[in-house]
RNA sequence: GGGCCCGUAGCUCAGUGGUAGAGCAGUGGACUUUUAAUCCAUCGGUCCAGGGUUCGAAUCCCUGCGGGCCCA
């Protein structure tokens, strides 16, 4: 038989020699002999550890039972210029594992562990989707507009036509425009860029699925949400109980319901209702400890509200109904209640899972919307949804109702995997640059 | 944005004012069923950077850079 992989252990034994060799599948031992080898044998003396070697030989089993390969000949196939990391600890400095995740790779089980669970995540999403006969697009990431979403975007130079494009902060204002054209089931995986701090918490680009579904409401999309959150877990890991102790995550009983106005009345004491305006949303805000930014708007006082007081308790899969219209500006309005959008979030440890709404269809009514945005803008606040002109043009020849979904896949990797830091489920998470010296 | 902690050999780490260390890796040697192989010898440093205090600084102080955790 012949073998091929990467050198991980060298027992050298004077006329003997043990070789571990590692392949993506796994580990196989090496047993060589001077006296079958000759000079084959001794050039093992050019062999690191980390190089790649081809080895062809016999099956046979050691005393202590171990399937070995009785090397007749071998080549080298890779040379290493630099050791691996340590044999027994590892790459244990965090900023080495992240800047430098092919050798977090072939040293920690756990980090390939992740990635795997990643990769896996991805396509149990699409497979969900695709199982519902949703049909998977692709749309611009460079645009004029960088809208679906309240972020600042990056802004970048096309050339040729002399203008700055936008990468994508969302999915949305496209996925729609398909909807227009007449696909009532469309979803896209793909990476959006949010111009934004960086931390364990967010990176500046992630991978974002969005899904929409005409003649659908939002209170459809739960339903929906729900059983993707419990299929993909559990084809992923086959159980639905994540994390152990007071981290325990019930994803099997039917997940919590409540409402924006009622879990910030709980967790904060604060019914937003009572601060119509941004002077007196501000000095309860400031009342509480939470400081404000000198130029903040009342949708932001509230999301601090919010992000400080509520997002955290928000453990268990949890659904949070009827946000404020005036954070929603791209979801519809609830008939019955002229300040409250049909929109949800999911949260579940302590931080959003998916954003979802029964979307604006109406024209006039979104385009109203925008302006309204676009006002708030001019007025200093920078992360509002712009009005964009071609996306209302779109909207103007008529759109289905339709429910729609956003989710950050990380943060459902992080959810199934129990990592609290996004970097450890991205392989390449942005970090600062590294220091000059 | 705030607080706390970390940065020493390729890797994992010790060293809290007095000659920079250990294990692994590397190099040389012994060893024909080892598996964290073992044993002997040996090589290896911008102690993150800059400034300060001191007879003397990896160590104390200041500033910066990078990273982590917690809070906002």
């Amino acid at each position: 038989m012949t073998v091929a992989g990467r050198v991980t252990a060298q027992r050298m034994m004077g006329r003997a020699a043990f070789l571990d060799l590692r392949d993506g599948s796994g580990r196989v031992q090496l047993h060589l002999k001077r006296d079958e080898l000759g000079e084959a044998f001794d050039r093992l003396a050019l062999v690191d550890l980390g190089d790649f070697l081809e080895a062809s030989g016999t099956l046979f089993r050691t005393r202590s039972g171990e399937p070995t390969v009785a090397v007749r000949g071998w080549r080298m196939l890779a040379k290493t210029l630099r050791p691996l990391p340590e044999k027994w600890h590892g790459v244990g400095d965090v900023e080495t594992r992240y800047r430098q995740r092919y050798l977090d790779l072939v040293a920690n089980e756990r980090s390939r562990e992740i990635a795997r669970t990643a990769s896996r995540v991805v396509s149990a999403v699409r497979r969900f989707f695709e199982a519902r006969d949703f049909m998977e697009v692709q749309t611009p990431v460079l645009q004029e507009h960088a809208g679906g979403a309240a972020a600042r975007p990056f802004v970048t130079h096309h050339h040729a036509l002399d203008r700055n494009l936008y990468l994508r902060i969302a999915l949305e204002l496209h996925l729609k425009r398909v909807l227009i054209g007449g696909f009532d089931r469309v979803f896209e995986i793909g990476r959006v860029f949010r111009n934004e701090g960086i931390s364990t918490r967010h990176n500046p680009e992630f991978l974002l699925l969005e899904s929409y579904e005409a003649y659908v409401d939002y209170q459809h999309v739960a339903r929906m949400v729900e059983e993707l959150v419990r299929s993909v877990t559990l084809e992923v890991t086959g159980t639905l109980r994540l994390g152990h102790g007071e981290r325990a995550l019930d994803i099997e009983s039917p997940f919590r319901h409540t409402t924006y106005r009622q879990a910030l009345l709980e967790h904060a004491g604060i019914d937003y209702r009572d601060f119509p305006g941004l002077e007196a949303l501000r000095a309860v805000a400031v009342e509480r400890g939470v400081p404000v930014a000198a130029g903040a708007s009342w949708d932001r006082v509230l999301d601090q509200l919010w992000s400080t007081f509520v997002e955290p308790k928000l453990l268990q899969p949890t659904f949070v109904f009827d946000y404020p219209l005036a954070i929603s500006p791209l979801a519809k309005q609830r008939p019955d209640d002229s300040l409250v959008a049909e929109r949800f979030e999911l949260f579940a440890m302590g931080y959003e899972l998916a954003n979802a709404y029964s979307e604006l269809n109406d024209p006039v009514e979104q385009r109203r919307r925008l302006l309204e945005q676009t006002a708030k803008a001019t007025a200093g606040d920078d992360e509002v949804e712009l009005a964009d002109e071609d996306f209302l043009l779109a909207l103007e020849h008529g759109m289905p109702p339709a429910g729609g979904l956003g989710m950050g896949l990380e943060r459902l990797i992080q959810l199934i995997t129990g990592e609290h830091s996004i970097r450890e489920v991205i392989l390449f998470p942005a970090l600062r640059e590294r220091a000059g010296g």
